[in-house]
RNA sequence: GCCGGAGUGGUGGAACUGGCAGACACAGGGGACUUAAAAUCCCCUGUCCCGCAAGGGGCAUACGGGUUCGACCCCCGUCUCCGGCACCA
């Protein structure tokens, strides 16, 4: 069943939702019960919105370009179109089967031509403004995926994906350059309501940090070393120097002495894994240049050094080094037997330093700049670079820009074209897609190529631009690529001119609501947000942000509190879960377990606790219909509970829900037969968290489907409150009586009552009453001593 | 190491803005129905102490302090668990 939504220009904006799920990659494991949990939320909040009268898009897709498919494919020799549309097949069923009000109309994976015809078009839209770039440099390779890796794919020092340890390898590559949009996709952060913690994710990922590049002429007269500091004010410590051993000067400045140590040095470094550098993060290796630069501050002669603690892809490549202040300056100094001179106290006192020591303070040793605070001091040294020309203030950041591609067969080829005359010429955009070659199967090269380097019928193609012969690009888009922008092609996926018109954009864009696991934080929520700022900046979508509100489900773990996994053989499958429990039950358990956003333990006796709750709701329902009249306080109950239900659906606070709702059962199960005006609104209030029971119920009521176009229910605040609260009396703010009052009882009534309480004037006797707190409806509190 | 988040009964969790801690469920105990069992329905269920009982009192939201008439909630310190980052100068 679908649930079609479509654009009607008079619906008014704030009466538009677009809620999304994060669309699944169709593994071979098929749905797990972590999946639904999302959906299972989104479906509800979607139904609910519906009834009250939003027009709502909620669309499912598939993220299905990818590694494993085409591992698998390798492995059993077939072609990975096969299992991923077999995957996808089992998905959709399993989908299907849990009662989702999705817009099936909308279904779209990303591996069909159809779709990365435009994944490919705003590549080449990045690639003509000058963002996605060729370039030789190490990059992180996964020896077991045999492809290049991004940074934020790797974990560890391991694949983010396989867990095999990482090496460095230089490859050429297409970069996608999202470090020139490093400062909007921080500050923007500001203007989206997401979890803190996840904005603190990407902040740190970004790592925004601000200081000054400075200048240090070499002893020899033969030029400079630049390096970025963050910390100008400690310039007067600067001891010795430090460059990156892929740093262009060291060729330069190394004196023929050094060499041999230096060459090897650099041999060793470049051997190393990321591994090894991580785990020998502690132990400083480095060797001395023979050349020496001089610290501008004091004039002094200072050493310049090489080692791997310096990474030549942040900053400059080259640091001054403050041992007295800096954790690794002070390690590789001891090491080294280099000077360590503190130049920021605490107290004004200078003393031999036993660890480094990077706290602010007032300023020793400085020269003019003895005494003053750290700030300040930073802001002059600064002032005083800056005028000598030998220095300005600099901010850095550590995200690298991305290695967007991939040597692998399934993913997006990149449309463009090597000619021996015209150099890299884009594919025509009346040519896109650019399809992946038909092959029987996927044979790897082993040589860090892409398979489709082995396919020269693919590879010799004609330029475009001179019609001579020409080589196609081999390498693919990562897995990361169609994801950057589904959520606009599911506004308009059939669309062949364009990736979706703009007035669909207009109309339905920003994304809402947007659920799904937190894995994602620093990859398709960074890379996402990039691909929509240069699409925003190309005028081509109506929104800097995409994604206006972010909810990261929590994990569902195993019935002990692990994770769930194939090893410890406690994977609960949702397929088991429908068929003894049903879809519905399914539904109430998950999101009855607790919040949304916190991982929580599977329990089978839980979910025997959620059928229960259904079977009992299906009883009541057999109770005979009346049209009598409801007693008082079952009346008022269901509008408390029209109430608390309307509130916490809204909310997310879908467990809270389900519980006034059992709360409100509880009362009306017991009833020997069932006024209309009560059993109605209840079941409409069930309808989005059990769709298909309340479908029934809907129909035994005597209504024609569907249920889930009826209006929602109202509640009429007045009943919604009680004519009387049980009010506590304290003494010394311990509970020692309690009454029922009425409501609005004025301060001093309440006083005067609480006072002549019999077993409070009982225990203020020979004591002195100092002091009396009220709290209208809550409680009055008799301090006395 | 750095940066976050969390810690409440036997269990999952609830408690809105600092105002009755433990809603709702699960598990457990007792009872009704039944030849019996399952299912269902009813009652009890944080813990310790006093009391035959009705009842009363103490202690309890990881731990130790603080602020407040009053703290699961705010502040300081400690511990544990989870997540992220990790030579970013």
């Amino acid at each position: 069943k679908t649930f079609r939504s479509t654009e009607d220009p008079s619906v008014p904006r704030e009466k538009r939702k677009y809620v999304l799920d994060m669309f699944p990659y169709p593994s071979a494991a098929g749905l797990h019960v972590g999946h639904p949990e999302g959906y299972f939320a989104t479906d509800i909040y979607c139904r609910y919105l519906r009834m009250k009268g939003f027009q709502v898009l909620h669309p499912m897709g598939f993220d299905s370009f990818g590694l494993p498919a085409e591992n698998y494919a390798i492995k059993t020799g077939t072609h990975p179109r096969v299992s991923t549309e077999q995957n996808i097949a089992r998905f959709t069923t399993q989908i299907k089967s849990l009662g989702f009000s999705y817009d099936w109309d909308r279904r779209l994976s990303s591996c069909e031509p159809e779709y990365y015809r435009w994944t490919q078009w705003i590549f080449l839209k990045l690639w003509e403004k000058g963002l996605a770039y060729e370039a030789e440099v190490p990059i992180n390779w996964c020896p077991s995926c045999q492809t290049g890796l991004a940074n934020e794919e790797v974990k560890d020092g391991l694949c983010d994906r396989c867990g095999t340890p990482v090496v460095r390898r230089n490859l050429r590559q297409w970069i996608l350059r999202i470090t020139a949009f490093a400062e909007r996709l921080l500050a923007d952060l500001g203007m989206l309501n997401w979890s803190d913690s996840l904005k603190l994710m990407q902040t740190n990922w970004i790592g925004r940090s601000e200081g000054a590049n400075v200048h240090f002429a070499l002893e020899s007269g033969a030029g400079s070393i630049e390096v970025y500091t963050t910390r100008p004010d400690t310039l007067f410590g600067a001891t010795y120097m430090v460059l990156a051993p892929e740093h262009p000067l060291v060729q330069k400045i190394t004196t023929p002495a050094q060499k041999k140590a230096v060459e090897d040095y650099i041999h060793a470094a470049s051997m190393k894994s990321e591994m090894e550098r991580t785990e020998l993060a502690k132990d400083k290796t480095g060797v001395f240049t023979g050349a020496f630069a001089i610290n501008p501050m004091n004039g002094k002669k200072i050493p310049v050094w090489i080692s791997d603690y310096i990474l030549i892809s942040y900053g400059t490549g080259a640091i001054m080094a403050v041992p007295a202040h800096d954790e690794r300056d002070f390690a590789f100094a001891r090491k080294f037997d280099l000077p360590i001179v503190q130049v920021v106290s605490r107290d004004g006192s200078a003393a031999e330093l036993s660890e480094a020591d990077p706290t602010d303070g007032v300023a020793v040793n400085s020269g003019e700049f003895t005494g003053l605070p750290t700030a300040e001091v930073k802001k002059r040294i600064v002032e005083w670079l800056q005028k000598k020309g030998i220095g300005t203030s600099a901010v850095n950041y550590k995200i690298r820009d991305w290695i967007f591609s991939r040597q692998r067969y399934w993913g997006e080829p990149i449309p463009l074209v090597h000619c021996p005359t015209d150099g890299i010429v884009p594919v025509p955009y009346d040519q896109l897609p650019l399809k992946l070659p038909e092959v029987a199967k996927v044979v790897p090269t082993g040589t860090g190529e892409s398979p489709l380097a082995a396919i020269p019928e693919w590879v010799n193609t004609t330029c475009p631009k001179c019609g001579g012969p020409a080589k196609r690009e081999t390498n693919t888009m990562p897995q990361w690529a169609g994801s950057c922008w589904y959520y606009l092609r599911f506004l308009d996926p059939g669309n062949d001119t364009a990736f979706a018109a703009r007035e669909k954009i207009d109309y339905w864009m920003p994304v809402d609501l947007y659920v799904g696991g937190a894995e994602h934080a620093v990859l398709h929520l960074l890379y996402a947000r990039f691909w929509h700022k240069f699409l925003f900046d190309e005028g081509l979508v109506n929104s800097p942000e995409p994604f206006m509100r972010l909810i990261n489900q929590g994990m569902i773990l195993g019935e002990g509190g692990a994770k769930m996994s194939k090893s410890l053989g406690n994977v609960i499958n949702p397929d088991d879960i429908v068929r003894d429990y049903g879809a519905d039950t399914m539904r109430i358990y998950e999101m009855f377990m607790g919040p949304l956003e916190v991982s929580k333990p599977w329990s089978t006796r839980g979910i025997a606790g959620a059928k229960r709750f259904l079977e009992r709701v299906w009883r009541t329902a057999e109770l005979p219909l009346t049209d009598e009249e409801p007693t008082e306080a079952l009346w008022r109950l269901l509008h408390k509970t029209v109430k608390k239900v309307s509130r916490d659906t809204d909310r997310l606070e879908f467990n809270t829900a389900i519980a006034q709702m059992m709360i409100f059962l509880n009362e009306a199960a017991g009833l020997a037969s069932m006024p209309r005006k009560l059993w109605t609104p209840f079941v409409l209030l069930l309808s989005p968290y059990a769709p298909h029971l309340a479908e029934e119920l809907w129909e035994k009521l005597g209504h024609a489907p569907s249920i889930s176009r009826q209006p929602w229910p109202e509640w009429e605040e007045a009943l919604t409150a009680e004519d009387s609260v049980e009010v506590v009396f304290q003494v010394n703010g311990k509970i020692r009586a309690k009454e029922n009052l009425p409501v609005g009882m004025p301060e001093a009534e309440l006083k005067e009552k609480a006072m002549g309480h019999e077993r409070i004037r009982e225990l203020l006797s020979g004591k002195q009453v100092r002091k009396v707190i009220v709290v209208p409806n809550k409680l009055v509190n008799i301090v006395a001593g």
